[in-house]
DNA sequence: TAAAATTAGTTTGTTGACAATTTCTATCAA
DNA sequence: TTGATAGAAATTGTCAACAAACTAATTTTA
């Protein structure tokens, strides 16, 4: 029984793509750990390519940022650095913001009934779990990748969820980091999305944006906490 | 005799870097018109190189959007639509918002003067030339890329400068468009860095999404008027 | 005659080999 | 012991040929 309908263009995902995918979940789940020097000839050996279309996987994981390159030298894989973190909030505040400002206007009825019902789920799901915070995350982005979609900005859309979200997974790897606060972060989507509700898209921005820099500083905090820790071990390992 | 340092590391450009500026100011300046049809072959003969190198070069335009790809299909160049170029003018304004925001703050007191000496020449430039609208243009560029440059923030940076600000050559290029408004422009551009000299970081931005909007709803008015005359053209055409 | 199917031709995707560059290692001099 | 230097190994950059996929033109069939 063919499930599948025949397709007249290629529904078969290119080598490339398929590698680049691959790769790049790899990233984000630190299995390439950050800063390991990547050798083109190894990794195409593990997934079983030549390097041709290797070198165009690590050129599209290169422009979303998860690897750098030095000509001639080699890559290797992002270190997430806190400015760099930083810089990642900074970046997605003005995004998002602009992105929930533009929902407020244009997002139909519908998309705001269904995203009223994701908070929902949401609401449950925090009760029941517990410490099934993975769920939490997805559902997190999920509700920011779906304004992001109402904003009907192509090219918003994609440097949200092909680039920024991406980065933002990996922090979240990164730092095994709890969102900390579900119960606040749902109290502050439910307000977002009354106020896309309402259509108004001033304080749809302004509450996005609001909701963004109150994540950075928790997150913030919890990367001090991180260092200083760190600073504790690397004493402990210099005195033996 | 040698103008050139020796070099420990190779500052010869690859093949691939080459290619990829030559062909995005081709693309940028309209040699290559919007459009059309890319073939690898074709480029590589032109170029003297093999595909290789120019199958890099074309990654990386796609991944600036200049080029769009469609696997097994080949590649476009990219259609800069009206609604694309509202796009950009509206990431645009969340971008570079958030940029004048983080100039207000972290920008030193010299680049501030810098700045204003920068916007004096310009001053002055807009009296002499008559219809020199090339220096003003890139005149334009240079002020925004310098507060992109003070957000200290790299990603931004590079958002705004490898990406956004080739599209906006582009644009600019289209629509042969003057804009129109060079004396209003710079009056702006003086109330920004005054702003962000008293350190009103609230200001700078809000002053800066302003310019951006309003550069926006003249771009819009000129796209209208052309559309309808392209109309009338084409009405023309039909008709012989 | 018009629509569908087949086939030829073009273009992209992939491969493995070769060239150029960098990095590492061992040697030598201070 | 330290520093520089030269050669060897490893890695990236480039090339040209082959395979797979799409496009377009021709033929076949209703």
């Amino acid at each position: 029984m063919p499930t599948q309908p025949i397709a007249t263009l290629s529904e078969r995902q290119t080598l490339s793509e398929q590698v680049y995918n691959d790769i790049k979940e790899a990233i984000i789940a630190g299995e390439l750990i950050q800063g390991a020097k990547i050798t083109e000839d190894e990794l195409a050996k593990k997934y079983g390519i030549s390097r041709g279309p290797l070198r165009e996987a690590l050129r599209r994981l290169e422009s979303i940022r998860l690897l750098i390159k030095i000509p001639h030298a080699g890559m290797r894989v992002v270190t997430l650095t806190p400015e760099m973190i930083e810089e990642i909030y900074i970046v997605r505040e003005a995004l998002e913001g602009m992105s929930a400002r533009l929902a407020a206007e244009r997002m139909t009825d519908e998309e705001i009934e269904d995203l009223r019902n994701l908070l929902v789920r949401h609401s449950s799901n925090i009760d029941k779990s517990d410490g099934k915070q993975y769920f939490q995350r997805e559902g997190d982005l999920d509700f920011h990748f779906r304004i992001a979609q109402a904003s009907n900005n192509q090219w918003l859309m994609d440097l949200l969820s092909s680039e920024l979200y991406q980065l933002l997974r990996m922090c979240r790897h990164r730092t095994s980091q709890a969102p900390a606060r579900p119960t606040k972060a749902l109290t502050e989507h439910k307000q977002i999305v009354e106020a896309i509700a309402s259509r108004d898209a001033e304080l749809a921005e302004m509450l996005m944006r609001r909701h963004i820099s109150g994540a950075w500083k928790t997150v913030e905090i919890l990367l001090k906490e991180e260092l200083s820790e760190g600073a504790l071990q690397n004493d402990t390992v210099t005195k033996q």
